[in-house]
DNA sequence: ATAGGGTTAG
């Protein structure tokens, strides 16, 4: 029986993601009182129990911990199982929602134990306080770690990326700047905080400059800038990332040199960026030359997404049928990108039936999201009377996506009555900015009702609605160009205005697929 | 035996 510990441990430690019911069966094992004293024997075996547990179970980790210590008396807690224990509580906050008292108690314990002092105690300290967006207590070891030169590259890189999901890119930007040694993750973690701050231009700078400072980028770098030249729709900018990593992959085929390989994360990117940059043969492209491993539901998602974005509805829905066929399983963002292009082709029929196969065939739940997606689609078709049913009879608060599909569809088909319902409900949650408004007043006058014309934009008056001008803005020669709604003043308008004219001509002749709701 | 960054959305 003793000798089942030795053999117990070493399954546990060369297999880490066992079942549930393996790891029962191997913990009964272990912890038999004939196999208390091999434990106790060697101060590492626990420690060794801990870290096997780790990569599946974190928080399998911190419920095993007071065990031991209660029936080990001997086992004493080193450095090591307190960054084991910590990297559980960090990586706790994601899965399980945030818990602030246990990283607090273990910070306590490692007090109580005169471990806090260790470096490596300290750093995992940091890390834990800053995964759990506790900043302030992270904040206060980070500080007292500078001074006695124990933070590490990990420590500051953590900070600056808890600083980045609170919002404060500027911060992290200083912690940055104030890093005493950077390395590909500093840099990745930084051009990530740009990304999703919106800052995608600084992304794409410092891109460049951790190319420049020959910092070879991983695959979070080059993920995070490739997000960024979609968001800007900068097409050379996104080739030339592609080409640059096609290159260091070839390279590293031959003699291991280590650039990134196009994973499946990277390639879904791709497909991403080129889609978004309007060049859907490229998308297209990269996703045929996928394997079908790396053809999993974000790719699949991606590919359908930029379908339906260049009026390929059709076509977007033949790929969700596909990817089905491969026995790739929907999540709730396919779903959304499904029914978004089913409401475009037109196909209220499909629409309905794929959001009935949500919840009944795939168990996804039906988001909020999704209904607004459903009302949208029905929009389109001129079902207001059902579109206006589903808004009764969703499970949760309609939001203003779901209202404004619903608003959108009564201004189509003229039906003022809903519409006057939709805009009362829409003010009651405060989600009725002047559009919202022009809109039923627009509504009215189309049936040259000016009296409620003048009601409404009296009632606008006296409510004081927030008049939130649409706004967008366009690079031309490095001159930024900015366009508010309503405005005339630019120089050159008349040529513009022949272009918008030509561009709206041009989009119903080439997608004429696509239902068009608030152009004309 | 040790910690940090990443993909799809109306």
């Amino acid at each position: 029986m003793a000798a089942t510990a030795p053999a117990a441990l070493q399954l546990l430690c060369r297999r880490p993601s066992l079942s549930a019911a393996q790891l029962r069966q191997v913990h009964a094992q272990l912890l038999t009182s004939s196999s208390l004293s091999l434990l106790l024997a060697d101060r590492f075996l626990p420690n060794q129990l801990l870290r096997s547990l780790l990569p599946a179970h974190p928080l399998r980790v911190l419920r095993l911990f007071p065990r031991l210590r209660r029936i080990l008396p001997g086992f004493r807690p080193n450095n090591y199982t307190f960054s084991f224990l910590l990297k559980s509580a960090a990586d706790s906050s994601s899965s399980q929602g945030s818990d602030a008292r246990l990283v607090a108690s273990l910070h306590a314990l490692a007090v109580v134990l005169a471990w806090d002092a260790h470096d490596y105690v300290a750093n995992g300290l940091i890390h834990a306080y800053a995964s759990h967006g506790l900043l302030p207590s992270a904040r206060r070891l980070f500080d007292g770690a500078v001074t006695s030169r124990a933070a590490d590259v990990c420590s500051w890189t953590s900070l600056l990326t808890a600083y980045a999901r609170a919002g404060q890119v500027d911060e992290a930007r200083a912690l940055f700047d104030g890093m005493p040694r950077r390395n590909d993750v500093s840099w990745s973690a930084m051009l990530s905080a740009y990304v999703a701050a919106g800052g995608f231009a600084d992304a794409v700078r410092l891109f460049e400059d951790m190319l420049r400072s020959g910092v070879r980028p991983n695959r979070a770098a080059v993920v995070g800038v490739l997000t960024a030249c979609g968001a800007l729709g900068a097409l050379e900018q996104g080739r030339w990332v592609h080409a640059m990593v096609a290159a260091g992959a070839r390279r590293s085929s031959r003699n291991d040199d280590g650039m990134i390989a196009i994973d499946g994360v990277v390639m879904t990117a791709l497909v991403d960026t080129y889609a978004k940059c309007g060049s859907l043969d490229a998308a297209r492209q990269v996703f045929a030359g996928a394997t079908p491993e790396q053809r999993d539901v974000f790719a699949y998602t991606a590919m359908i997404s930029g379908l339906s974005d260049h009026g390929r509805c059709l076509e977007a829905i033949d790929l969700f049928a596909r990817m089905q066929a491969e026995g790739v399983r929907p999540n709730e963002v396919t779903f959304i990108c499904v029914l978004t292009a089913c409401g475009r082709a037109g196909l209220v029929g499909r629409a309905r039936e794929v959001f009935r196969s949500m919840a009944a065939a795939h168990g996804v739940r039906p988001g909020v999201e999704h209904y607004g997606c459903l009302v949208d689609a029905l929009g389109r078709a001129g079902l207001v009377a059902e579109a206006l049913g589903v808004v009764r009879s969703m499970p949760m608060r309609p939001d203003s996506y779901v209202l404004g599909a619903l608003l959108n569809a009564c201004a189509a088909r003229g039906d003022v009555e809903v519409g006057k319902q939709v805009v009362g409900w829409l003010a009651e949650q405060g989600l009725d900015h002047s559009g919202v408004h022009v809109q039923l007043s627009n509504m009215y006058a189309a049936w040259s009702e000016w009296g409620e014309v003048a009601r409404v934009r009296r009632n606008m008056e006296e409510r004081n609605v927030a008049k939130v001008p649409g706004c967008s803005m366009v690079e031309v020669d490095g001159v930024a160009c900015e366009f508010v709604a309503g405005d005339r003043s630019h120089p050159r308008m008349p040529e513009i205005m022949s272009a918008v004219r030509d561009l709206h001509a041009h989009l119903r002749h080439r997608f004429d697929d696509i239902i068009l709701v608030g152009v004309s």
